[in-house]
DNA sequence: TGTAAAAACTTACACCGCTAGTTTAACGGC
DNA sequence: GCCGTTAAACTAGCGGTGTAAGTTTTTACA
């Protein structure tokens, strides 16, 4: 074919491509040649557009976190706004459990991901709040959203019952294997919960 | 060579050999390949011991999990025993990083494990909390756990200087890349003293 | 118009997990 | 004490991976 007319491919497609397989398969069916088969192209020809195929990974996270909303941190209290944007965070991962992996090991040097963490951070250092406190609070929210999103695979798919016999207290677990979004879901709002409430005590007393 | 006199392998000897490569080289450097040279063997001789790849990873990782100390439990009050537990589930993890992506998806069917998550449920159910709380608090340990041990990779490895340029805030950020260890540590403690008081002051109104 | 860059291509390398079939040593039953 | 079975190593090889290298053709610009 050589170099086609009208451009195959660009950045943007090839992380709407990227980003789909992702979603709809894991991280695990994300193969150069896979991902070039569905953008019609051979596989080496993505490596005009990005340097290795952690680009490409990198790309599709960052792409994820520029859903959060931060906008509360320009608009609510401090604890207000953290509360808003950590359900938002959540909400956001959990459309897109497959990427967690990646994003749970921190911001890296992804622009979209670079940009919440200054907006978080700074908004605490605005309302008062130590740097180091600040960076602490942000990693532990991190803690919570990823660790809450990514948890989701729980016990396995497959539950067989004399697992349990061995395990009695577990049995009495609410249904582990069939209920795991709830239970993540319950362990988010019980953490965010106690974080806040607890942050607005250290707060009030001056702890900062 | 066929059948050797003496056995060449165990799955103990497997195991510590792979679990010596993740450490010193990372998850990535686990291939059956270099495994088995590590053992002075062939690669496909692997899988006279084990039916996968993916069940030397969790033998790995239940290695790992072993050396948690869940002896608390049996004769500490809740807290105190989920605090002493927390500081060790998170220095075994802290001396293996590396593994810390397999055990952030949950206890599998891993048998250490899952013994742990019973060791904590089972003391926490009979501390007098209720089934889904005390679920909910397990995960919640996880979650910090494992995040405040694996975002030991923060920022990355090099820092270009005018990265922060883009992201003022960040720069006053205790010099991240550097200390991200320590951040990871203070986020730690952070967030277990915010979990550990609130849950105690809901436990003693009785939210249990 | 000639040249350089860009964007696709093909080919190929070294590695991966794993299957199949082979060889030989060890073990259990007669 | 032999003999069949099982176990634990081997070799060969399949289909996959990321990516480097070199080729072709088109486009953009001097």
């Amino acid at each position: 074919m050589a170099r086609p007319r009208q451009t195959l491919l660009t950045r943007q497609r090839i992380v709407e491509a990227a980003s789909a397989l992702v979603d709809a398969e894991g991280l695990e069916a994300l193969s150069t040649r896979r991902l070039a088969t569905e953008l019609g192209v051979q596989g080496p020809s993505l490596y005009n557009h990005f340097a290795t195929k952690a680009e490409i990974v990198d790309a599709v996270a960052d792409a994820v976190i520029e859903q959060v909303d931060v906008s509360a941190f320009g608009c609510s209290p401090w604890a207000e706004a953290l509360r808003h944007w950590a359900h938002s965070y959540r909400g956001v991962l959990s459309e897109h459990p497959n990427v967690v992996p990646v994003l749970a090991r921190g911001p890296g040097r992804r622009p979209a991901s670079l940009a919440m963490a200054e907006a978080v951070y700074g908004a605490l250092v605005d309302a008062g709040w130590s740097y180091a406190q600040a960076t602490h609070i942000g990693a532990l929210m991190r803690y919570l959203v990823t660790g809450s999103s990514l948890g989701s695979f729980a016990l396995g798919f497959d539950v067989d019952p004399d697992l349990y016999d061995r395990y009695p207290h577990l049995r009495h677990a609410p249904r582990l294997a069939e209920h795991h979004e709830a239970v993540d879901e319950g362990a988010f709002e019980l953490g965010l919960d106690l974080l806040i409430t607890g942050l607005t005590a250290r707060y009030e007393m001056g702890t900062r």
